[in-house]
DNA sequence: GCAAGGATGAGACTCCATCTCAATAAGTTA
DNA sequence: TAACTTATTGAGATGGAGTCTCATCCTTGC
């Protein structure tokens, strides 16, 4: 009896869309599927050496429309990845070490409605990052870290 | 009688912190202070044509830590710069031209406090993009544009 | 098996931003 | 005004992130 894995319901969804599982996509998969931690898209081609860089970039892209990645915005503007939980969710980022924890914000769908009320914009989507310091960098933030947020 | 231009008062507030107005600075500041549409840093660059873009960017990083800019993540998330009113606020942008409307979201702040209560990170600051289709943009977006959306 | 078409990857390339460092200009003091 | 101190400038190099090309390879369905 074999085992069903979190990656098999993915794999088979992708290949109903018509991807091919070629073994360098897998091993990208297999390598992001359950990680905690956040990774960048460097590091992660530089983990999976012999699989190509530009592979690497395709396949991050193909998760994250697939839903099993999610694209953070650090503080300073650069990007990083992590695996999703699919529901929506938000993002608390450290300014300092940029670790991140899913957070659900209650009530932000209500405050979305109320610009899609007063705008003529059609509201499609949103993304929120919250910031501040995580428990191990705190009380290490010098002034100017906290000075130069001006971030919206 | 000296007539008092909005840009007087942050070149005053700039010499304070022992900043020095130099002529390619203040043509920065010049060119930003009362625009109204979004502007990429390479795009002001080419404007001021003989201003270096070392320069350029620079004064951009000055003028978003003073407050008289603020920086907009698009769609794609590509960065341009528009002039902030300095209230806190945040951004309505088109997924397909980038148009971007300031908007304030009533009771945030709420929702951000109630995350302060559930966390153990110390948070100072977020980020909120609000993204959809301008009045103009409306009607041509196709399946595709909105498929691809995982923002968060 | 085989064929068809998607996927790969080395390397070139683009874009954005920052850095270097010698030359220059702003502000200060006398 | 002249000298002085120091921040600022800018040409060009450099770095980083991501995309593109295209000949070759692999997966899948038949
Ligand atoms: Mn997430
Ligand atoms: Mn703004
Ligand atoms: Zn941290
Ligand atoms: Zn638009």
């Amino acid at each position: 009896m074999t085992l069903l894995s979190p990656i098999d319901g993915l794999v088979d969804k992708l290949r109903d869309q018509g991807f091919k599982i070629t073994h360098p996509r897998y091993q990208v998969i297999e390598r992001v599927a359950d990680r905690d931690a956040n990774f960048t898209a460097e590091e992660l081609a530089a983990e999976l050496a012999p699989v190509g860089r530009a592979t690497v970039y395709r396949t991050i892209k193909l998760l994250v429309d697939q839903g099993l990645l999610c694209r953070v915005v650090l503080g300073d503007g650069s990007i990083c990845y992590r695996s999703s939980h699919l529901a929506h969710h938000h993002h608390l980022v450290c300014l300092s070490c940029g670790a991140t924890e899913d957070v659900h914000l209650s009530d932000v769908e209500a405050v979305i409605d109320r610009v899609r009320g007063a705008t003529s914009y059609e509201v499609v989507s949103h993304r929120i990052e919250v910031y501040g310091f995580c428990p191990r960098c705190k009380g290490f933030q010098s002034e100017a870290d906290i000075t130069h947020l001006h971030l919206h």
